[in-house]
DNA sequence: GGCCCAATTGAAACTTAATCTCAATTTCAG
DNA sequence: CTGAAATTGAGATTAAGTTTCAATTGGGCC
């Protein structure tokens, strides 16, 4: 599971093997959905084991590249991540009046982009598609 | 055009119209592609207008809201942006190699996500796709 | 034109996520 | 075990963007 293929990781990079590093692992694959560096800081804290901030942010890059886990969002406000292992692709829609995040996965969506990417010659390794609007209990709120 | 939607807008928010919006209005609409809030600052004083950072970034929200801008990336190296007026609706893709970006657009990648939003009973407003990868050049290069 | 007041401006202070610094500590291959 | 290399944490640092507030300006009104 995650916590070898982190390790795969690791040793392919000639990185060290850290309780902080297997800390915010384990934190992070706790957490169901979206989370922010901060709230896994703090979790990881009041779970008694100690991490800095600094090693929460570096293991997080970390698990970035290893593609364990996503950054899905970057506003003012900062980041928001979700890990992907065992958590099928998707993308998001955004209430931008009440912050609601719903989910979606569209096979047909997929497979457009790779027919985009080919026609350019490029080679598609990840996306992020936000869709900004009202969902449906905002929109009735307004009328 | 531009100015005049700009005004009507401002107009519509009994918001005034000053020397230095009109300055950020003209500069971006002379920037044909992407740019970013510092070089927008430098550009306009290098111009011989004097307009503050603040007002910049003030102008530039305001555009956004407006609708006559978009914010297309945000990064930790600070936002990108780019006037959608005049300019048809796209979407990036982007090489991680080298930076290049590739604009398109999809009528079908449009149509689809049209048809998700009412899945859902979302209002979509607007959009931001990002597919990262490498470009044909970069791709060339590595083997 | 001139009056008046709300809106705007700029300089500098502030905010805050994220990164960096570096001495002390830990990991792990041999 | 040992030693070199990687990692850690506390605090300093960075930098994009926002806020503050006194001085200035736009524009509806007469
Ligand atoms: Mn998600
Ligand atoms: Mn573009
Ligand atoms: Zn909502
Ligand atoms: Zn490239």
């Amino acid at each position: 599971m995650e916590r070898t293929l982190f390790m795969n990781f690791l040793a392919a990079r000639g990185l060290k093997l850290t309780k902080e590093r297997m800390a915010v692992l384990r934190q992070i694959f706790s957490i169901h959905g979206h989370f922010e560096p901060e709230r896994l800081y703090l979790n990881i804290r009041s779970s008694g084991i100690k991490a800095s901030r600094a090693s929460v942010y570096r293991t997080l890059n970390l698990l970035v590249e290893s593609g364990l886990v996503e950054r899905i969002s970057r506003s003012e406000k900062g980041n928001v991540y979700e890990h992907t292992y065992g958590h099928r692709h998707h993308d998001h829609m955004i209430c931008t009046t009440c912050g609601e995040v719903i989910e979606f996965f569209s096979e047909n969506l997929e497979e457009i982009q790779n027919v985009i990417c080919t026609r350019y010659h490029f080679t598609g390794t990840s996306h992020t598609l936000e869709i900004r609007g009202q969902c449906r209990t905002c929109k009735k709120r307004k009328k």
